[in-house]
DNA sequence: CCACTTTCCCCCACTAATAACCACTTCTTA
DNA sequence: TAAGAAGTGGTTATTAGTGGGGGAAAGTGG
């Protein structure tokens, strides 16, 4: 393990995101991440960080689409908020100011491995989330399937 | 034996969750779990803890549905809420916080064997699923089936 | 082209959380 | 009943996470 293959990222880790902009993927997440990942506007209200290879497979399948308006649209908005990410020495990444206030960033935040990507949500967002979501969790799977 | 791959987990075990949160997996059940496991929150009010190959059978099912809103909602709390697992050199386990709040969990706990699954209950909550449950059980099986 | 400002890293120090270690008790089994 | 395995609990060591200061690099304006 180590290399950012097919891993699974599951879980919820609570960290800080300091004054600069930084904060800490958990070292758990570190290796299966790789060093080279993105970091993006996501869906839902929260920043999206995929491995460097996820992302080349998410890449793949939009340029197939055919050139309209929507596509270009939804194209400029996903890729100029897409940046590539660095740990610094202490495993920190810095999350550019635009990214921040679009999730609402404040001191505390929530990151969760949802399968093949990181997310990033502020705490009171996130719980929010919660509230709304966890009580028909069953309902949810049963109209999925 | 030994590899966690198509064995069936029975029985009952009383074991005790120390104030770090750690909690040992009878030794009987070791092997057939394998080194790398999943622990989650389950239904009902328990914690479930699957093998690592028997969480990818689960995990795949949702894989393949269409990117909708309410997947990613679904994946999020059903993805955050899973931690992988390894022994202590004793056997022991950590579960986190969260689900120790979850589940309920004090000093006196009960490892359950449920076919696919184990399942963690407070020793409490566990009492009273048996006293609210057992009286009726052949009506229970006869509406199952 | 130069001076000034701002941003970004790197480094260090401190704290909190986690994992390793070890000693002891209880249960099994021969 | 003795010996080994299984289970429990606490201490210590190590790693992970947080926060801030200072220097290099890049951006801005005269």
């Amino acid at each position: 393990m180590g290399e950012s293959g097919d891993n699974m990222f599951i879980g919820q880790y609570n960290h800080t995101i300091d004054s600069k902009g930084r904060i800490i993927i958990p070292s758990k997440l570190r290796n299966d991440l790789g060093n080279n990942f993105i970091i993006t506007r996501g869906l839902d209200g929260c920043l999206f960080i995929y491995s460097s290879s996820e992302w080349m497979n998410i890449i793949s399948k939009y340029k197939e689409l055919p050139d309209t308006k929507e596509k270009r649209n939804f194209m400029r908005i996903f890729l100029s908020l897409a940046t590539v990410c660095e740990y610094d020495k202490q495993g920190r990444i810095n999350i550019p100011s635009p990214l921040i206030s679009y999730a609402n960033l404040k001191k505390d935040c929530v990151i969760v491995g949802v399968y093949d990507r990181l997310e990033i949500w502020s705490r009171e967002d996130w719980d929010i989330f919660i509230t709304n979501n966890s009580s028909n969790l069953s309902d949810t799977l049963d109209s999925l399937l």
